[in-house]
DNA sequence: ATTAAATCGGACTTAATAAATCCGATTTTT
DNA sequence: AAAAATCGGATTTATTAAGTCCGATTTAAT
């Protein structure tokens, strides 16, 4: 089980967002973050779709948050990047798939909801603005 | 974020154990599991190194668990398998690996670390035994 | 003794897909 | 008109997990 890449890129992306609220370039945050820029083009276009960020196309244009950093999860960015926390078939809410032959009989099927929960939990319960505030750099508030 | 298929057969494997305390060749759990043979073997055997299982050679062998059921966790199982179960640098115990250079100014850090406390308390808190026994086959026990 | 049935260990191959890159088009500001 | 962005899609590369193969060894049964 390993995070992604995106979803770790994301986070940083966004986390940077947050810090300020203006319009950033995807060169500024690249760097910011020591990121590829081509990489984080496309991920940055996903949270766009995902209406997590607001794009400002054309000279001076950029990307910034579209809610404020409080209503913003950390579940909301990895779901919008990964799409699936936790892939196992019956685990996922994802009802295209088809269903696996031995849900009936499977014992360790329990592991992964019970895993599933508690990363929705931790996830779901830390904003983005949880994270600016934590940060020591304006330790004084 | 994704399970590896080597956990989420290996839980498979020992939860298979764990419903009659004797001797299953791998064969006997692949076939009960639809597992793949060969791969089987592999995972049974990192197990075995793990200390999670015992090993019979020879005719009539196999694999058995080490210790009772109730004296196992999921953790266990996941940790012998994927040896770091959420892989960003700063998170992984893992003192062999440099540490981030962004460490300090890093804000995203705080989920992965809060990910993973809810991901290992919560498969601590889940043994074999647990799992075996929530079973509806075992119903009037 | 011989054979059969297992684990063991290591090397190897394959497949999947994530990660990264590239490019031409479009939008917007200056 | 030029510059600086995002946009979208196609493509390439890299990584590594997943799966396979084989020869050696151990043990039980015949
Ligand atoms: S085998 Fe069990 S854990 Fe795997 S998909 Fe089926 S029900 Fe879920
Ligand atoms: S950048 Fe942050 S999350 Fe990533 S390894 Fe460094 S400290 Fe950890």
């Amino acid at each position: 089980m390993k995070i992604s890449a995106q979803s770790y890129y994301g986070l940083k992306a966004v986390t940077f967002l947050a810090k300020e609220s203006r319009v950033f370039s995807v060169k500024e945050i690249a760097d910011g973050e020591r990121i590829p820029y081509d990489y984080l083009e496309k991920i940055m276009q996903k949270l766009t779709r995902a209406g997590l960020v607001t794009s400002k196309r054309g000279s001076a244009g950029g990307y910034s948050l579209k809610r404020p950093s409080s209503k913003i999860t950390a579940k909301d960015i990895l779901t919008a990047l990964d799409e699936a926390i936790l892939p196992i078939l019956c685990v996922m809410s994802n009802k295209s798939r088809s269903y696996c032959i031995m849900e009936k009989t499977c014992l360790s099927k329990n592991v992964w909801q019970r895993m599933q929960k508690a990363i929705n939990y931790s996830l779901n319960s830390i904003t983005l603005a949880d994270l600016v505030y934590v940060n020591p750099k304006k330790s004084k508030r």
